[in-house]
RNA sequence: GGGUGCUUAGCUCAGCUGGCAGAGCGUCGCCCUUACAAGGCGAAGGUCGGGAGUUCGAGCCUCUCAGCACCCACCA
């Protein structure tokens, strides 16, 4: 009650507010109307100037009058403001009514208590505070003795005579309830108020919140018998529990997980439903993991989120299927295997392409069911009958169909042109997958002599190995420094050959010396300076050379390829690509010395040499941004090479589903059509940002695990793409073929899955169905970093070819970091394997898993310290329930998801509550009447209609929790009803109905008790679905249920 | 250079179309009460990044400044 004088102020000083403000503007109102009261007269409020000083205040209204409880407060707000309606704004009205409400609502709380003081705690309150009092003095003695001593003592007598009847004080809150939403409030917090106080009273638990105003107004019924004798007289006569609803004492995961997850499997609940039934079906595309990989928690987090999805529409009786796969991961899995092969002193080009191949199927076999073992660990229920793998036959033909089909179409070609180089792997890797970081570096300063001897410039470069690709040096056309050299020729130092000085636009005046070498073979900038000077600078094309810093073995891969008239062979030593540019052999082009190179080897003696004759003005240490694989991190370098292209923005001929548009442009306007929606909304921008500017995507790579590409070349380096050897040999016209060696991008695959993994091109029978239920599927659950690598290609894709989106929606989720905001990698040693969030892990076994295998062994140390500090004791097994519940909550639509395993410990804390809560209904009411003969008389309390409403409430709020894909809002309605109002309150209050000798309340006690629970159970299932079917299995008869599994039960 | 977010309790984060600032964890008291110590009851802890504006009213809307993060991009 202390806080209640300022509140009131607080109030008042609202409406005084608001009155000043009124009657500021009454005044004038009344000044400029005077003609036509009538018109102003809305609601017996006259309008008249001389009527003003008569109109009450607000203050007035709410003080001098105030409403009777359950009066609705609308009339006064409204005469107020309509009274001034002309000078004030709708919002305005609204505003001033807010006040009065809040007002009218305070005012009614403290009539509330008022009436519980004046009429209860005379009574009740002075009995316990001589109990309390008594309680208190004995306290350190012996305090639960003397609780329940005193209270017995103090209370028996009083409560006999004074007991409140819930059912009364029901009524009586009912009739308040139809006023008003607030009203309504207020009831329930006084219905819960009150029946704490008596939990309290008579579980023995007094404190001085007794002091408060909690109470009774209603008379007593003498005939009950006081409640702490009928506790103790419940538990004597508790009736022997059977064996099947007994429960351990606590929540132990392991032993229930182990049993349900292959019950569920083998009654095949995970099958797809095919139902005829188009209007309800549910489909989501798994995400394909990498084949060989494990399970980490991204995965976690994202396969939550999709099996809490899928469980929930099963559970609605949606037709449903959870479609799972896995990706080859073309680059992910060669790295693997050939770090295994390194390890056994041999090599991939040792062994040779075919047994390197039989060798990564090897592996497959032997590692490829890790990561869908540990899926089931997790609980997922996904259909495992139509699990599918990105190199299966059936996939394989259509990557194939697929890629014969853009052919024809003109939609692949095959050209040569700077692509991202990585010289480790020695393949073309995407531009997605290069990532800039800033680095130190050195920037040469370089003196290119003119030809006519009259001096030099000087050009600055981070790159000088590059320098003998030279084929000009640009200025800007308006730097005053080198106006006058624009046209001149300029000797390339070591190559002895000489180049234009060309003006360009792109070089900028301020940058280094303002001179820029054109490398075109090696830069993308540079090469788009030399299309667009072409013409002068091919006049002096004559005796270019170039260095080839490079490793001899890609020459010769590349060397394999005759296909361009332009490519000049050259032994080992000879890149196409820069015969390509010069159209020169490159023997000629390159000066002896620098052959064959090492990269930074070719840099160091460059640098070198170009001391020696003093042409090196100056090196400076310069921070620069350097392209790096995400794959291997080895510097990228921009190669001139032969790869295939899908042309993404050129127009599709006849006969596609979108003819003369493009496949970006379809789309695009999927999207902007809303026929896929992204979620976040906001991700569409960066969607469109990038398909704006979308390259044509290269889809070759150097590799030798993936699908390979099905052309083949004659003699004559003709092209032939078709379905099989004997289709192109036939197309060849019987020549001798050579396969294209180079395999299809991973995303090529995976970009079709959501059509070829539902029977397209030509779905038959079942899989007909299958493909009319589930295309388009209904979300696609992703991270934001795989928007451009595969939601857009498969919406590229799959549109193309079906003309139908591959899904409604995009989920886009944040990614796992750790508890600090850095990203998890095996690196930083900062990893969690969900697994052991699941069983549990020691300190020795963690620090090993984090410590061995490191790129950099020298950081073991710091790892395995900050381990400790952060895992002293090891990871206890928190179960796989509390893992997939932590998930949930932090489903937020944010980027990032900082993992905390303390959270994970307080989900598994929340299971236990279930698990007891569990208990303790099966304790007092198995084996009793739990009220499932619906003939007997029941009745239920305000307490057991006030659970029941909560339940209630808590169903809306999950059930848009899983509209919005607010997981979070799901994980926290189910946990603060559980936790907070089922257990806080309702089993205290259920405690004290029992002890009631009311059979019909007694009854109508338990039925709630159980059927709460049993539904509860069924409204966390799809988050929690391992506790649930096993709680359930025990409560699911005391609430009349009988099915096989909670997993095939309706949804509340 | 372009773009997108973020900044709220000690930590990690929610906070709806503006209407009395929330959760979990942590901290500090007191309790091994009969479902649960993996628990209960209670407490402390906030200038909602800074400043201005709109509004009767701003954590939320507008502008501005600062800091952080990420994405895209061709400064050698």
């Amino acid at each position: 009650m202390a806080d209640e004088p300022s509140r009131k102020d607080d109030g008042d000083g609202l409406l005084e507010r608001a009155d000043a403000f009124l009657s500021r503007h009454r005044a004038p109102d009344a000044g400029r109307k005077p003609a036509e009261p009538s018109g102003t007269r809305l609601d017996g409020q006259p309008g008249d100037s001389e009527e003003t000083p008569d109109i009450p205040t607000l203050t007035e209204i709410v003080i001098e009058d105030p409403p009777v409880m359950g009066r609705p407060a609308a009339p006064p707000a409204a005469e107020a403001s309509s009274g001034s309606g002309e000078v004030l704004s709708r919002v305005q009205v609204q505003n001033l009514e807010h006040s009065v409400y809040q007002k009218l609502k305070r005012d009614l709380d403290e009539r509330i208590v008022e009436v519980m003081r004046e009429r209860v705690m005379p009574d009740i309150g002075g009995a316990l505070d001589t109990a309390l009092q008594k309680v208190t003095q004995n306290m350190k003695s012996d305090i639960n003795h003397m609780v329940r001593a005193s209270i017995e003592e103090t209370l028996r007598g009083e409560l006999k005579t004074r007991r409140l009847s819930f059912n009364d004080e029901g009524a009586h809150e009912e009739a308040r309830e139809e006023t008003r939403e607030a009203a309504r409030e207020e009831a329930h917090d006084e219905a819960r108020d009150e029946a704490r106080e008596e939990a309290r009273e008579e579980a023995g638990d007094v404190t001085h919140e007794d002091e408060r105003e909690g109470g009774r107004d209603e008379p007593a019924q003498p005939e009950e018998a006081p409640p702490a004798a009928d506790i103790i007289s419940a538990s004597r006569d508790t009736p022997s529990i059977p064996p099947e609803m007994e429960l351990a004492k606590s929540f132990e995961p392991a032993a229930i997980e182990a049993r349900w997850y292959s019950l569920w499997e083998e009654n095949g609940y995970f099958k797809a439903g095919l139902a005829p039934d188009t209007e309800h079906s549910f489909c989501i595309q798994l995400p394909p993991p990498n084949v060989t990989g494990v399970l980490h928690m991204g995965h976690a987090f994202n396969q939550t989120i999709m099996d809490a999805l899928t469980r929930y529409h099963r559970m609605r009786g949606f037709n449903t299927l959870w479609l799972p796969g896995t990706d080859h991961a073309g680059i992910a899995t060669q790295i693997v295997v050939e770090r295994q092969l390194e390890q056994q002193g041999t090599s991939r080009q040792a062994l040779g392409r075919e047994k390197f191949i039989e060798k990564v199927w090897e592996w497959k076999e032997q590692s490829g069911s890790t990561i869908t073992q540990q899926m089931r660990r997790l609980g997922a229920s996904c259909d495992w009958s139509r699990e599918y793998f990105t190199m299966d036959e059936k996939l394989s033909r259509v990557v194939t169909e697929t890629f014969v089909r853009l052919y024809e179409e003109g939609l692949i070609y095959r050209g040569k042109r700077l692509v991202n180089w990585d010289p480790v792997l020695l393949t073309a890797v995407s531009d997605l997958e290069v990532e800039a970081t800033e680095e130190d570096g050195t920037l040469w300063h370089i003196r290119y002599p003119l030809k006519d001897g009259s001096g030099h410039v000087t050009v600055a470069t981070t790159r000088p190995e590059t320098m003998l690709g030279d084929v000009a040096v640009a200025v800007n056309p308006t730097d005053q420094r080198y106006r006058a050299l624009i046209g001149k020729m300029v000797v390339l130092p070591l190559a002895e050959r000489e180049i234009p000085i060309i003006a360009d636009e792109h070089v900028d005046k301020d940058f280094g010396t303002g001179c820029l070498k054109i490398t075109p073979a090696h830069d993308f900038n540079d090469f788009e300076v030399w299309l667009r000077h072409r013409p002068i600078i091919g006049q002096t094309l004559k005796a270019t050379g170039y260095t080839q810093a490079y490793p001899p073995s890609i020459f010769k891969r590349n060397a394999r390829l005759k296909d361009s008239p332009l490519d000049d062979i050259e032994g080992g030593r000879n890149t196409g690509s820069s015969a390509a540019v010069y159209g020169k052999s490159s023997s000629e082009l390159l000066p002896a010395t620098y052959r064959g190179l090492d990269r930074y080897e070719a840099r160091r003696r460059i640098v070198e040499d170009l001391k020696v004759f003093g042409l090196l003005e100056a090196e400076k240490p310069h921070r620069m941004v350097v392209p790096r694989c995400a794959r291997t991190d080895s510097v990228v370098e921009p190669m001139l090479t032969d790869q295939w292209f899908v042309a993404v923005g050129k127009p599709a001929p006849a006969g596609t589903p979108h003819p003369g548009k493009s496949i970006a442009q379809v789309a695009r306007e999927v999207v902007e059509k809303r026929e896929v929606r992204f979620c976040p909304d906001n991700w569409v921008n960066t969607y469109n940002q990038w398909m704006r500017n979308i390259q044509d995507w290269c889809i070759s790579r150097q590799l030798w695990w993936g699908h390979q590409i099905p052309a083949w070349y004659d003699e004559r380096g003709n092209i032939h793409v078709a379905r099989s050897e004997e289709e192109a040999r036939a197309k060849a016209g019987g020549a001798a073929l050579t396969r294209d060696p180079d395999v299809l991008d991973t995303w090529f695959s995976s970009a079709l899955v959501c059509h070829s993994t539902l029977g397209w091109p030509a779905p038959q029978g079942e899989e007909l169905r299958a493909y009319k239920l589930y295309l388009p599927s209904s979300v696609l659950v992703t991270g934001y970093e795989i928007i451009f690598f595969w939601v857009a290609r498969m919406i590229m894709m799959t549109v193309h070819f079906t003309g139908r989106v591959p899904f409604r929606e995009v989920y886009i989720h944040g990614i796992v970091r750790d508890a600090d905001g850095r990203k998890m990698s095996k690196s930083e040693g900062n990893t969690i394997d969900p697994v052991d969030l699941i069983d549990g892990i020691d300190l020795g076994a963690l620090l090993e898993k984090r410590t061995t295998g490191l790129r950099k062994p020298e950081d073991a140390p710091s790892i395995a310290e900050r381990t400790r500090a952060e895992f002293p004791q090891g990871i206890p097994a928190y179960g796989a329930d509390a893992l997939r519940f932590t998930m949930a909550a932090y489903a937020t639509l944010g980027r990032n998801v900082n993992f905390d395993f303390k959270r994970c410990e307080g989900y598994r804390n929340f299971c236990n509550k279930l698990w007891n809560a569990t208990r303790f209904v099966l304790m007092n009411c198995a084996g009793r009447d739990v009220g499932l003969d619906e003939t007997l008389p029941a009745e239920l309390s305000v307490a057991d209609r006030w659970i029941i409403s909560e339940l209630q409430r808590t169903e809306a709020e999950v059930a848009r929790g899983f509209e919005d894909y607010r997981l979070d809002n799901v994980a926290n309605a189910i946990y603060r009803f559980v936790w907070d109002e089922y257990c806080d309150w309702y089993l205290e209050l259920a405690k004290v109905q029992l002890a009631e000798e009311n059979e019909a309340r007694q009854r109508a006690t338990r039925r709630t008790l159980a059927r709460v629970l049993e539904t509860t159970l069924r409204l966390a299932h799809p988050v929690i679905p391992f506790i649930t079917e096993e709680l359930w299995q025990k409560v699911a008869q005391l609430a009349g249920k009988s099915g096989p599994s909670i997993m095939v039960e309706p949804y509340p």
